[in-house]
DNA sequence: AAACAGTGCAACCGCTCTGAC
DNA sequence: TGTCAGAGCGGTTGCACTGTT
């Protein structure tokens, strides 16, 4: 026995919406509320589906409804708990008031799939598709062997390594302790001390590159051979009192500490090597300086401030604490923002030899 | 200026799931 | 336990708008 359809379809309009429908329809939930979907229609002198009302006020009518662009936050809020709640649209939608499930949807479809998408992020699962990054020829070149491999991943973005950390763990989990622990990640991360460069622990550079290159070529074989581990990082250093492979910035400056325990000398690297290490363009760099939300970014503390907008704060960020706000008027800033943040240029004719 | 292609969005369809009865 | 209504979801359609040729 199959179901009896919500409503008799004969005679019924379908379509849009007339301002006289929306106004019966309208005017009938404020007297008498939702109530019966299915007879609400007849009720209110509709000639209309109960669903499509339903629909029509849900998505459309409802007082509390938000008209317009999504913001930035907004978007920055959609992704996040997309990477948690997956496609429950209402879901979503309950966490981000005044839109609705289907708008949602439809912008998740039309704007940030296809952002994602072009970024090299899986939409689906969040996570960085490596393999539409530009790394063919990379991975091709004669000069590929087991320390530029090691490179390679100390200059990928180290936002983009937390990203990859922060999801990569996550497809399985409860939503609702993965969001947990989100939180407490982003807190984690805010306490850090301004100019505090971010320190990768180095079983997650080894989770990285186990789940990145060919399984037989782990970090563990690297750390067998600390010398020449040591001497090829060069702005880099392997702290092994903490057992901390901590990350230097601001052009590679170089602390007291990094200085005493790195070997090479970096003096012949580029100048130009925190715009290839960071994916951040000469146009964008001005465009940070320039700005009073980036305000330090060309001081000492450039990953820092990174973290005004961080992939991290993407997938961690609460409603109760508003995401950073990021002055991207056009939506092409900002996704020329997220995609520098995740890209790692290599400029034509690179070699890495000049700063190894 | 006109034709065409691409894009964004509201709305719909068909199906499944859930809870009330 | 079965039926029904409401809700939710993925996918699709149709139209208006915009950009390109």
């Amino acid at each position: 026995m199959g179901r009896t359809p919500c409503c008799d379809k004969n005679g019924l309009k379908k379509g849009p919406w007339t301002p006289e429908e929306d106004t019966k329809l309208t005017q009938y939930i404020q007297m008498h509320g939702p109530g019966n979907w299915r007879t609400l229609p007849k009720n209110a002198g509709l000639q209309r589906c109960g669903k499509s009302c339903r629909l029509r006020w849900t998505n459309y009518l409802r007082p509390d409804i938000k008209r317009g662009r999504f913001s930035f936050e907004e978007e920055e809020a959609i992704i996040q708990l997309h990477s948690v709640l997956g496609n429950k649209w209402s879901a979503i939608a309950a966490r981000l008031p005044g839109r609705t499930d289907n708008e949602i949807k439809n912008y998740w479809n039309t704007h940030i799939r296809k952002r994602l998408l072009r970024m090299g992020i899986d939409p689906v699962t969040h996570a960085p598709r490596l393999d539409l990054l530009d790394l063919s020829s990379l991975l091709s070149s004669p000069q590929l062997n087991l320390s530029n491999l090691v490179r390679l991943q100390t200059l990928l973005n180290p936002e983009a390594l937390r990203l990859a950390l922060s999801i990569l763990p996550s497809q399985n989990e409860n939503p609702d302790i993965l969001l947990q622990k989100k939180l407490q990640e982003n807190q984690l991360l805010n306490s850090q001390l301004p100019g505090q460069a971010p320190v990768i622990q180095p079983n997650q550079f080894e989770n990285i590159i186990s789940q990145q290159i060919p399984s037989n070529l782990t970090t563990s074989s690297f750390q067998n051979q600390p010398q020449s581990l040591q001497g090829d990082l060069g702005h880099y250093s392997i702290d092994s009192t903490n057992s901390t492979c901590q990350i230097f910035q601001n052009n590679f400056t170089r602390t007291a500490n990094a200085a005493a325990t790195t070997t090479t000398s970096d003096q012949s690297l580029p100048t130009d090597l925190p715009r290839f290490c960071y994916g951040i363009s000469d146009q964008m760099r001005t465009d940070l300086s320039d700005n009073s939300s980036f305000q330090s970014f060309n001081s000492s503390s450039s990953i820092n401030n990174s973290q005004n907008f961080s992939f991290d704060s993407v997938l961690s960020t609460p409603l109760s604490s508003p995401p950073p706000v990021i002055n991207c008027s056009t939506e092409d800033e900002r996704e020329s923002f997220c995609t520098n943040l995740m890209r790692f240029e290599i400029p034509e004719g690179l070699n890495f030899e000049d700063f190894m």
